[in-house]
Formats: C-alpha cells, sequence, structure tokens
DNA sequence: CCCGATCTCCCCCGAACGGGGAATTGCCCC
DNA sequence: GGGGCAATTCCCCGTTCGGGGGAGATCGGG
C-alpha cells in the first residue's frame, strides 16, 4: 500500500511533524528543532486529527505528539498512525500525569515519551535515539511507571461508575445512570477499591485522577 | 528606596522577563518576543524564587510568570515583587485550572491572566498593552470567572480538612490529624458543601480541584 | 469442557456520613 | 459596645457507605 519506507530526506536531515494544541509549545519545541542542522520541521498539527493528516501528507521521520489535545486525543492519532504505518516513530510527549497515560500512549505504538519539563538537549537527543530506532523511556519516566507495579487496570464498567462517583453521584443516583441495581454499582466499588488499594470513594477518585486514570471534565 | 521607574530602555524596546519551569515553553516565549523590535528579553527563570532575584537585578518592564513553579509558586512571587516594586507590570501565564488560580494572581498584583493555548499574537498584544498600563483579562478568562460570580472562599481550616479528605482521611482520621474532634471536622465539611453547593465529599473534593482550590501532591 | 473474568443481584450489619439545631469563645470591623 | 464571622464542641437522627458472604449469567481462552 505504501512505498518505500524513508528514514529522511535527500539533505540526509531527520523529518519531524510535531503536535501540540498550546501554540507557545509548539513554538518553543520548532524554535528548537530547526536550530540543528540534522533536524527538519515538515508539519505542525494542533489536534489528533490534524496530526493524523498531516502524518498521511508529510511521512515525517519522527513525530512528537502531545496527548491531552482538543478533537482527538494524543493516543487515539498515535493508535490510528502506527496502525497504518507500524514503523511510525512517535514519541509521546506531555507533563506527567499519571502512569495511564504512559501506559496507553506506549501500548498504542508510542516508541518514546518525554515530559515537556526535560532539558531541550534531552528532547533533541530522543529525536535522535527514536529515529536510529531506539526506544525512549527518561528515568524520571521509568521511576514513575515503577511506582505502580501493577497495571490496576479498571474494566469498562468500573471505570464508567469512577467517573460517575466523581460527579458526586451517590450509588443510587449512578446505578439510575446506567441502568442497574445500586447493589451492582456497591460490588464494583468494592472492587475499586481494592484494585486501588483505597479505602474509600474519594480516595479513590483522587488516586485514579493522579494516575491518569479518569479525567474532571 | 528605588531609582526612577523605567518604562523602556535606551532602544525604546519594552525589557522583558519570562519565568516558566519548563524549559519548551521558555523557549516558545522567547522565540516570539526576540522577533518583535520593540520587545527585548532580558532574562529567564525557572522558579519563583529565581523570578524575584532576577526582577531585582534587572528591573524589567513586563514579567511574563507561569504559576505553577517548584521551589517557589508563582502567585507568592508575584507577591513578593509588587510589594516590591508596586509599579510591577507582570502577567499571570497559565494553563487554566480554576478561578481560585486567578483570583489569586490577580489579588496579588498581576495586571493579566493568559493562557497558555492563547494565540502568540495575543501574548505579543497582551505585553504591550500591559506596558502602556492597561490591564489585561481575555474573555475567555473572564468568561471563567463569570461562571463562579461568588468567592466561595473557604476558610483555612476548611481547606486543610478539605485537603485530609481528599487523601481518603475519614472525618476521624482528619479530626485526629488536626486534633479536634470528629464533629468538629463534620461542622467545617457541612460548610464546605454549602460554599462550594455540593451534596458530598467526593464531590467537594473534584469541584475543589477544577476550581483550583485545592491541588493533589 | 472447564476456568477465569466480568457483570449482575440479593441479604445482613456496623460504621460512617450528612442534615438539623444549639451553644461557646474569640476576633475584627463598624 | 454591638454585630458578624470563624472556629470549636455537643446532641439527635435518618441515610449512605463499605465489608462480608452467597449466587447466578455470560463470554472467551486454554
Amino acid at each position: 500500500m505504501l512505498g518505500a519506507e524513508r528514514s529522511s530526506n535527500a539533505n540526509g536531515s531527520i523529518r519531524i511533524l510535531v503536535a501540540d494544541d498550546h501554540p507557545v509549545v509548539r513554538t518553543g519545541l520548532t524554535a528548537v528543532l530547526v536550530q540543528q542542522p540534522d533536524l527538519e520541521l515538515v508539519a505542525e498539527a494542533e489536534n489528533g486529527e490534524r496530526a493524523v493528516a498531516l502524518y498521511r501528507e508529510h511521512r515525517p521521520d519522527v513525530c512528537l505528539m502531545d496527548l491531552r489535545m482538543p478533537v482527538m486525543d494524543g493516543v487515539e492519532a498515535i493508535r490510528i498512525i502506527t496502525t497504518e504505518f507500524p514503523t511510525a516513530r512517535i514519541l509521546a510527549l506531555t507533563t506527567y500525569e499519571g502512569d495511564a497515560d504512559i501506559r496507553r500512549a506506549l501500548e498504542a505504538g508510542a516508541r518514546g515519551y518525554l515530559l515537556k519539563d526535560m532539558l531541550l538537549t534531552d528532547v533533541i537527543r530522543a529525536v535522535r535515539a527514536v529515529h536510529r530506532g531506539e526506544r525512549v523511556i527518561p528515568n524520571a519516566v521509568a521511576a514513575r511507571l515503577a511506582e505502580f507495579p501493577e497495571r490496576s487496570d479498571l474494566t469498562e464498567r468500573e471505570l464508567e461508575i469512577l467517573q460517575l462517583v466523581a460527579r458526586g453521584l451517590s450509588n443510587k443516583e449512578a446505578a439510575r445512570a446506567i441502568g442497574r441495581t445500586d447493589e451492582t454499582v456497591k460490588i464494583h466499588l468494592k472492587n475499586v477499591f481494592t484494585k486501588l488499594g483505597v479505602a474509600d470513594r474519594t480516595e479513590a477518585v483522587t488516586v485514579a485522577l493522579t494516575r491518569g486514570l479518569i479525567h474532571l471534565d
């Protein structure tokens, strides 16, 4: 379906796509990249949908992808791109918001995960490393992952109910919202408590928030 | 104590201090600023403490200040600077995290409040406007403030208890943590519920988080 | 085919929670 | 000084919550 894989352009420089909804961040990244003789910026996207479209159009060698974006999630964009282009080299770049986001990005096919508080030299080094085919997981990120050895995967139902509880719904209200008995809601919540290692619904919500399992709004 | 107020340097350009803990954001801002002939970057700070020190040293005309920074909070830095230099023109610049941060920044003496997802042209326009002595509150920010007409100020005690509750402590545990009866804790929480317009502790925590009244970790 | 995971519902029970009222001590502001 | 507010403690009372055990149903994989 696709032509030969292109690892760099005629000049031998690494062609890069930057996707981030914050203009300031996009400017910061591009300003740094264009200073490097071996790096070349080919496109910028302000959301996941545009990122996918621009990836198809330009076939960059490396893609820097923010995870929290409007219209389409960064993780979703990564999933689409890597499905279509299995050799795509994508670096997730975001402020740390729990281990869940990291795991989802890597499972979606990201080759690395950077934090926005990283030094610019490390970002550049990561781009080159990913282009060489390496995986990039900074120590800071690996340490965060190590904090939660267990996956703590919540089922769809459990996540759904936890979201409702986070909005302040009681067991009974949540039950009505999903068309089930409040006894069912209680069971799911009990399982959530066990999986997250907490004792009550409030701590379950805050732990889920810090780990990125759920988000507010 | 201080010399004459200096509204611009010999070249007539606006001298700017940028304070943000993310290297990428600092680079983005500075890259944009230096392109403008009437703007001049005089220093960059990576936390509030450095921002105060660099402000004292350089006396910039305008300061772009991120609120969430390590070592010293942006709000605290604004308070110190405006106390020492009442005519300081400081623009708070951050991702939106509730009306509380906005109010605290403005009360601390910020002349404007920008969001990081703003267009760069608007950032530049805001810098010039603040330098002219105007206040800058973008419509997007004003709209968020209007969502919560009431101040909803929580007392120190109430905030303290809400923080403990967010960590999963029961009324009894929170009472022991602050050396009071659990009846006292219950009353404070009841007042919190009334002020925030919620029905239970979990919603109180999530609402307080979205409004920026409390933060996790 | 059985096993595990998921989802569903039911019962019981003690503890925790949230709403109501009432009172005291400070403190600051008018 | 009086009024208001914050903080504190106590009471009662009905509801909710969370832990325990038990019991089906479905679906997919080994």
